[in-house]
DNA sequence: TTGTAGGCGTTATCAT
DNA sequence: ATGATAACGCCTACAA
């Protein structure tokens, strides 16, 4: 059933050496109209397939780039913001790989395997591209040994490799600044992530800084804390409503998922939404636009993140020794209803890509 | 800055030959503990990673398998249909194959340039996961004279390779019997995706068997047709609104994607769902949940199609003149509220997996 | 324009 | 337990 012919016999086939077949195929020149012919005519009748290991021992560069993100377990569903933000930077990371003629390896790297998983593939590919929590910093120097690597994270993150993240304090501060300058709320709220989560504390600090900004009161640390996930927004606002005997007039929630799980808890305990409370979100995962209200968001570039990640590894697997980058993504607001908007979802450019040089890299 | 040490290396470094490394690399025998030692410590030093190129070449195997899938364009983002499916598809594709030590090469397809494409990643993998509409029939052919393939699409489609695929026929006549036995509607009709596709087709199909073996009258046709896209529903449901001036009580849509379209327009005009008319959809995508009314549907096994593809793949290719397989992945109806019903969601099977062995292959 | 032959980094088969 | 040494399939000087 199957050939697998090798190059040798389409150049047996078509009377030519190895090395006319493998102008033709690559080339474009080297050899006369006939022979084209001919080796085409052998190739197609064989259907031979260039074997993409020997071609790449060869060439010294397999074409692939590989992505690495975290394994969110089997819970992970079509549900979870990490996982539609994830498919999307996995898309972005294809488009940019295809448009160079690269190809994109895939692997969810969990925990101790992840480190096996990630040699594995480190071997298959010419770059790696490594987003946040797929790697621990030991295993990110270690594979970065002998791979380049891109890492996707919040720009907090470890400064040894070329990194892009999106705007996390500026979509922040751009949702708050609404609340504060449109609909003139004052008192207002942050709805956390999980401890230590760089994007959290950067949401966080964006909150903050457009409160500062407006001169009103920074609070020293979130109203409540969730862990990103829906029910996570369920529990700290349950949290919040049996702590508190009073609300505030705007919550900003660290991200869309847990603003969703709140809404259900608001919508239990008849709390109107936005008349005696604005809700917004951070991420714009496509259910936000279904919501009732829909969801006030910070859309978050995540197709452009995979891509950039790419085109950046594929720049620095041209050029080794040039400066490391930082790339910074500008996030954007989608304005609905849950803020107190009663248009039709508008968007608005929350900040400008940043790119810093940092320091040049050592050469060798 | 980068090694790139080679096997040569590190068995200079460890006094050993290159065959020493390599069976301690992957053996797991012939060689004494402090020999081991020695290789493992001048591997560690060198951050080496052995190279998958020349691996692969001599093992006469990547240990890649290979996913290709429709490039949905642009326009393509997380509000599509399509893209969610795929997403999933993917995230199976990646467990199966990591779980048997692979991993997953990427690639969207589109048209023409899909070809040569196709061609490249058939060479750097063991084998193929296409999707529907990633690749045209003769395409397919040709690739497959090279590489296993496995085809994830409905079932009508080609026999000529083995195949996967899920219960649309057993889930639209499970969500139409379940408007009918349940809900004791009587005049249902279909809204069907484009013209030519087999998924809508099947699911046509399940919807008149569900009529049939009610005893209900039998429609020729679906009483409009959409491009399985919001906007799609929105212009079907707008065209049955001007077209008809009496609706049935239920409208069983192709997918969930055309009936979100079809309510916006059907809240435009003040008619009531459930009340006035149920409506079902088809895929129970993320937004299904949070939709007012919420959107009774039928669940496609996504990520199972994606495992279960890449399973049958490596059976394939570990044993490649077995008899080809067809799979068909169970469906299950996700019950909420714009059927009729108001209990929380629960869900049923609606079929259980089948296997068909077809013809035996020619060996050779 | 075309062919010869060495090399790419591993694995695996023989010896020893 | 270890070491030579062929493959593996392709690319690419270098020659002709």
């Amino acid at each position: 059933m199957l050939e697998k012919s090798t190059i040798y016999e389409v150049a047996r086939r078509s009377g030519v050496s190895t090395a006319t077949v493998s102008r033709v195929m690559r080339s474009g020149s080297g050899f006369s109209e006939p022979t084209r012919q001919r080796v085409l005519k052998a190739a197609g009748e064989l259907g031979w397939v260039p074997n993409g290991s020997a071609r790449g021992l060869a060439e010294r560069r397999a074409g692939i780039v590989g992505l690495l993100f975290p394994d969110l377990g089997k819970e992970a569903d079509a549900e979870n913001e990490s996982a539609l933000f994830l498919d999307q930077v996995i898309r972005g990371a294809e488009r940019a790989a295809t448009l160079a003629g690269d190809a994109v390896l895939i692997a969810a790297t969990s925990g101790a395997a992840g480190r096996e998983l990630a040699r594995s593939v480190a071997g298959k590919v010419d770059g790696l591209v490594v987003t946040a929590r797929s790697l621990s910093g030991p295993d990110l120097t270690a594979i970065g040994r002998s791979v380049p690597i891109v890492v996707i994270a919040s720009h907090t993150a470890r400064r040894k490799f070329d990194l892009v993240c999106s705007d996390n304090h500026g979509g922040a501060q751009a949702v708050t600044g609404h609340l504060i300058e449109v609909h003139d709320h004052r008192e207002l709220a942050f709805i956390a992530g999980p401890a230590g989560s760089p994007d959290s504390d950067q949401r966080f600090a964006g909150f903050c800084q457009a409160l500062r900004t407006a001169g009103l009161p920074v609070p020293a640390d979130p109203l409540a804390r969730g862990d990103f996930t829906e029910a996570g927004g369920e529990r700290a606002m349950r949290a919040v409503l049996n702590r508190d005997n009073r609300l505030p007039r705007g919550l900003v929630f660290g991200n869309d998922e847990m603003a969703i799980g709140a809404l259900s808890v608001l919508r239990e305990y008849r709390i109107r939404i936005p008349s005696e409370l604005a809700i917004t979100g951070f991420d714009d995962i496509a259910s936000a636009r279904h919501l009732v209200p829909s969801l006030t968001t910070v859309r978050q570039p995540m197709r452009e993140l995979g891509e950039a990640a790419v085109r950046m590894l594929l720049d620095r697997l041209r050029d080794p020794d040039s400066a490391r980058q930082t790339l910074v993504l500008p996030t954007s607001l989608s304005v609905r209803r849950s803020c107190g908007c009663t248009a039709r979802t508008s968007s608005a450019r929350t900040s400008s890509a940043r790119i810093n040089k940092t320091h040049s890299r050592r050469t060798s």
